[in-house]
RNA sequence: GGGCGCGUAGCUCAACUGGCAGAGCAAGUGACUCUUAAUCACUAGGUUGUAGGUUCGAGACCUACCGCGCUCACCA
């Protein structure tokens, strides 16, 4: 027998002998009076005497971190969102049935308590407990205490352990949701509104990749998943809803690595009337805004550098490469190979050249460029933003173009898109929009060095279930 | 896809030049009414990722495969 089949029959035995004391293995619903974060923040800071006048009674729940059993008493921690409270059980302080169901627990196990807070004679804020009820039993034990789960494969395909283990994973999820909230709101206070466009598509575009395929069987075609929204979310400008925006998945099928991953989350926003110049203003407000909310500073540390959101440098692609002469593909390829590494401080690069660019408007002044910029920070590729090319004469040209780099074996070269050249042909207001990539921007606020850091479940290769 | 590296008990890690697979935590039994990595005593727990090979002998060396990490290419 293994031991984790030992481990597990031995609590399929407490299980029993939990019911034999008249508790339930998995129970319902359990109303606390207060989460365990709340009595930290709310009495941290109270002494042993405020803690006895009044008494502060409560009813908390939460999962069994630690037991310390001394014959007739006993201490454990319980752990809620990430924090950890101790309680304190005594035999002639609970019922006697509680006393033998303390007896039994273990760590792992999800348990509520009645009980005052008291200081221990080490002065740590606790719960003296004079009830127990069981939640929910454990029958696989959880990582050792001390040092962890730090097995990254473990750690991304049982996400969950991870965050039971590793308490600061929690601390990355909540301020990714923190960064999409602010987003949200932000947009919204500039009058943008939400939208959902198509994730299946018969025709992708809005960006250079490769999709992933699928098939749809009542009618018999092929589909694509998305590779950006960006064509649907400007047929929306076309139709006067003249400041969208989108925050879902993309699914590209191309590399995976430490800042790629299949599906990945992005922003994507558009509005009318403006141009390259109203977003880079807006790019800046939003990530100064967004760095403060979710790190509480415009200047984050990013693996040993101080990121400053709050001012954003702007350069052209030609002053960034130190290269006059250089045009088309020449520059972008200088400027990959040679600059965008280097580029940590948040900064925004201009002046893209118009062959890498089909959906962008030429610069007036210059037809070689078009009006676009990308934001970089850490060496990586953030945002990417221009002022839209709402000439359909001049779009169907761009898609021609994109037809002949295809044919000649660009793989990542975009699909005609008769329709959305349709929708240009009705008119679209000149407009600037962009895209985000959330995940790197979660990456830098919350100093991850992988993209896997910072997607719950990123994508891992399948394994058979028996080995993990 | 290429290169480099890693895979030992549930978890975290040892095991010298190829020579009896070990520790801590977790688990079980016992002691203990203020512990906090609780302590003390005892006990149990292993197909060393998989399959071959070399060898008197392989966790270690060789080959292939599986999985993961880093990195390059591609991309956001």
């Amino acid at each position: 027998m293994s031991i984790e089949d030992e481990l597990y029959e031995q609590r399929l035995a407490k299980i029993s002998q939990i019911e034999a004391l008249g508790f339930k293995a998995y129970g319902h619903r359990f109303d606390f009076s207060h989460s365990i974060p709340q009595i930290i923040a709310d009495y941290s800071n109270k002494t042993a005497e405020e803690l006895e006048n009044p008494r502060v009674t409560v009813r908390v729940a939460g999962r069994i971190l630690t037991i310390r059993r001394m014959g007739k008493a006993g201490f454990a921690h319980l752990m809620q969102d990430g924090e950890r409270m101790q309680v304190y059980v005594r035999k002639d302080a609970v019922p006697e049935k509680d006393y033998e169901l303390y007896l039994l627990l273990d760590i792992g196990d999800i348990i509520g308590i009645d009980g005052y807070l008291f200081r221990t004679r080490t002065g740590e804020l606790s719960v003296h407990v004079e009830k127990l009820y069981f939640l929910a039993k454990t029958l696989l034990p959880l990582p050792e205490k001390w040092h962890g789960l730090e097995d990254v494969e473990t750690r991304y395909r049982q996400r969950y352990l991870d965050m039971i283990a590793n308490p600061e994973v929690l601390k990355v999820f909540k301020t990714r949701s923190k960064i999409i909230s602010s987003l949200r709101r932000q947009l919204e206070s500039h009058g943008y509104l939400e939208v959902e466009t198509p994730m299946l598509q018969s025709i992708y575009g809005g960006a250079a990749a490769r999709p992933f395929i699928t098939h749809h069987n009542a009618l018999d075609i092929d589909l694509y998943l998305r590779i950006a929204p960006e064509l649907y979310l400007k047929r929306l400008i076309v139709g006067g809803l003249e400041r969208v925006y989108e925050i879902n998945r993309n699914f590209r099928n191309e590399g995976i690595s430490t800042r790629h991953n299949p599906e990945f989350t992005m922003l994507e926003f558009y509005q009318a009337y403006t141009d390259m110049s109203g977003m880079m203003d807006l790019t800046g407000e939003l990530l100064k805004q967004v760095a403060l909310d979710a790190t509480g500073s415009a200047i984050v540390e990013y693996q040993g550098e101080q990121l400053d959101f709050g001012n954003i440098r702007r350069m052209s692609m030609r002053d960034a490469v130190g290269d006059a002469t250089l045009s088309g593909q020449a520059l972008v390829e200088a400027f990959e190979r040679n600059v965008e590494a280097t580029l940590i401080q948040p900064t925004l690069i201009f002046d893209f050249p118009v062959e890498v660019s089909p959906l962008s408007k030429q610069k007036p002044d210059d037809p070689a460029f078009v009006d676009r910029f990308e934001l970089f920070a850490a060496g990586m590729e953030i945002a990417n933003a221009f002022t839209e090319l709402n000439d359909p004469i001049d779009q169907r040209h761009r898609f021609e173009m994109q037809l002949n780099a295809r044919a000649s074996g660009d793989t990542e070269a975009h699909q005609m898109d008769e329709d959305y050249v349709r929708a240009l042909s009705y008119g679209m207001p000149p407009a600037g929009g962009e895209g985000i990539g959330i995940d790197r921007l979660a990456m830098l606020l919350t100093n991850s060095k992988s993209i896997r850091d910072v997607i719950l479940f990123p994508l891992l290769r399948p394994t058979n279930a028996a080995a993990v």
